[in-house]
RNA sequence: CGGGGUGUAGCGCAGUUUGGUAGCGCGCUUGGUUCGGGACCAAGAGGCCGUGGGUUCGAAUCCCGCCACUCCGACCA
């Protein structure tokens, strides 16, 4: 490819929204251009790398016994109403009317166009185990798309979708796309990612993973142990939470004037805030009548999705309203109107003394003990998870990470081929629901990930499996005759030999050629130049490690194949 | 959805407070001199100042509406 002819634009300067090193690295290379919120057209040397990604991720798909499959971007209403999300999803999926007036949506995910494609064509459980994926393009209108292509809205996914005859056959192969993630993201050059269990949100089904690129831009809260390998979202960590050990001491009702906030009142009272009791109000989503109140330490947080969890119930947070003792800001677990569901932390169980509120304006209650006043109270574990909690595991300690999430896998079970009524046949005779896993990885949200973990101050630094060329070559003094004989006699033999080459044909200086080389990224740089030809050689320097050495010309190609073969070896899965 | 911010040349920005018909840097074009880490000289091209209305002799600038983008939060397979 000759650079001159390359519709792309390096620029010095990053755009002026662009906050995180992906977002910038990958304008100002040029890869990528936004047209509106969330969507992007991919330049060339973006999609070459997207092709990559994908061209790897087919291979591991296959080596699975993957069958690729293109399911359909506009889907009518009711194949998604078979399996009710339709109406449980909200306005992330885009919906519309065709010019007969039938409803129809853009696809999100392809769990009911999975199902739909294998139901009645698989009738016996013969025709069991098998897997379907597709590399697709993806729309969901996010609330707030961010990051460049980090969060976007339109995307190109992979999404894998197996079936299985019984619960252990879906397991074992869970296991086996597990394994093949470990094998994608190292192949693409990824390396500091994880995998945790999930929340499996609105896929339904009850074991899944999450892989995350741990970074400090990630959008995920990870809890990791120090100490073994427990990890986990944030949305389902556990962390044990000592409570400090205080004395019994009686009920006895304090006036805290104004004071409301836990600072306030355990400022006024001299009383540690993990002595304290919070109240956190929500409303039911849907039903703001229907209050819920969840109580926690006073040092603690609550964490929704756990608490979702708890009351199988989706929430909002509570905003305001009429009620006077939620109105008074003291909120106490004694004497509320019992038509309030209420929710108690594990964290809470064992303090001997506790400040609660009163339910009452300018009045607390201190030394309230559960077990003496509130007996029969039920403690359950909805509170965050913090960095230096102990390990639920080990008893280690426990840190807090961000991190991208690069893939997931879901093991679905019968959720959609029960809501759908896919059934075969058994070798008993009978009938039953094939068990589903579903595999997913985004490929932008994997080019992000790499240019996010893989570049230097002069920009990128693409791994050799990936780069959309993998080598670049930089003749200076194009107006110098053997130079520009010799400089495009490699660039042809390079081609010939199946390399990939990236062909800086503009008379510039070198400074500005160099700068485009670094930003851009291609792990070898080749340098022609009066100055090389004089002693017969080229220079090749490789981007990842600056290292750099004098080639004599016709050994240039074999140099070029060493350090792919070298570095590509180092990325094998 | 809530709260802030910004829209002026391809990109990054100034000009808006105090109205007088638009400027800087980069990039681009042409000619010349340079040339191994973003060269220099000279001459150019390029803008309905997001959009619709209003005030005014006159609006990028003041007022009202709308749109887009963006940041923080809520949400998020």
């Amino acid at each position: 490819m000759l650079l001159s002819k390359l519709v792309c634009e390096r620029t010095k300067e990053a755009p002026q929204d662009a906050k995180i090193k992906s977002h910038i690295l990958l304008s100002r290379a040029g890869f990528i251009k936004q047209v509106s919120n969330g969507i992007y057209t991919m330049t060339m040397p973006c999609q070459k790398m997207s092709q990559k990604i994908q061209a790897i991720i087919r291979q591991e798909m296959d080596a699975l016994d993957g069958q690729e499959v293109l399911f359909p971007v506009v889907m009518p209403r009711e194949i998604w109403e078979t399996s009710g999300r339709y109406n449980s999803i909200g306005s992330e999926m885009v919906r519309f009317k065709d010019r007969a007036d039938r409803d129809m949506l853009l696809g999100m995910t392809h769990e009911e166009a999975a199902v739909h494609l294998a139901n009645h064509i698989v009738s016996s459980y013969n025709q069991l185990p098998f897997m379907i994926y597709q590399l697709q393009t993806k729309f969901r209108d996010e609330a707030r798309s961010r990051g460049g292509l980090i969060r976007v809205r339109e995307f190109t996914m992979k999404d894998a979708y197996s079936f299985h005859s019984t619960k252990e056959d879906m397991e074992a192969y869970y296991d086996r796309m597990f394994d093949a993630y470990y094998r994608i993201f190292r192949r693409i050059g990824l390396k500091r990612f994880i995998d945790i269990k999930s929340d499996s949100g609105m896929m339904g089904g009850s074991v899944a993973h999450e892989f995350m690129l741990l970074t400090e831009v990630g959008e995920d809260s990870i809890v990791l142990c120090n100490d073994c390998d427990y990890r986990a979202n944030m949305e389902v960590a556990e962390g044990v939470i000592n409570s400090p050990a205080n004395e019994i001491k009686p009920l006895e009702l304090v006036f805290t004037g104004e004071d409301k906030t836990i600072d306030e009142v355990s400022a006024r009272l001299g009383i540690s805030q993990d002595l304290t009791c919070k109240a956190v109000v929500f409303a039911v989503k849907g039903n703001s009548e229907e209050i819920v109140i969840a109580f926690t330490r006073g040092d603690l947080e609550i964490n929704e999705a756990k608490l979702k969890k708890v009351l199988l119930k989706d929430i909002v947070p509570y905003d305001g309203g009429a009620n006077e003792i939620l109105a008074c800001g003291n909120i106490g677990p004694v004497g509320l109107d019992n038509k309030i569901i209420t929710v108690f932390d594990k964290s809470l169980e064992n303090i001997n003394s506790l400040v609660i509120g009163a339910n009452k304006a300018e009045y607390h209650y201190v030394g309230f003990n559960f077990k003496r006043d509130l007996p029969g109270v039920k403690f359950v574990d909805v509170s965050k998870t913090r960095d230096g909690d102990a390990c639920p595991v080990c008893g280690g300690k426990l840190r807090v990470e961000n991190g991208i999430e690069i893939g997931n896998i879901f093991q679905l079970g019968t959720k959609y081929t029960k809501s759908m009524d896919m059934t075969v046949h058994g070798a008993d005779g009978g009938e039953f629901h094939p068990i589903m896993g579903c595999y997913g990885i985004g490929v932008g949200r994997a080019i992000a990930s790499i240019a996010q973990e893989s570049s230097d101050d002069k920009g990128l630094i693409l791994p050799m499996s990936v780069a959309p060329w993998q080598v670049h070559i930089c003749p200076l003094r194009l107006d110098d005759e053997s130079v520009k004989n010799k400089a495009y006699e490699l660039y042809d033999d390079l081609t010939k030999a199946g390399v990939d080459v990236l062909f800086d044909d503009r008379n510039a200086a070198a400074g500005v050629k160099f700068n485009d080389a670094d930003l851009m990224g291609m792990p070898i740089r080749i340098v022609v130049s009066p100055k090389s030809l004089a002693t017969g050689e080229v220079e090749i320097t490789v981007r990842a490690t600056k290292e750099s050495q004098k080639v004599a010309y016709d050994k240039a190609l074999d140099v070029v194949k060493d350090i792919i073969e070298e570095q590509m070896q180092f990325l094998k899965g």
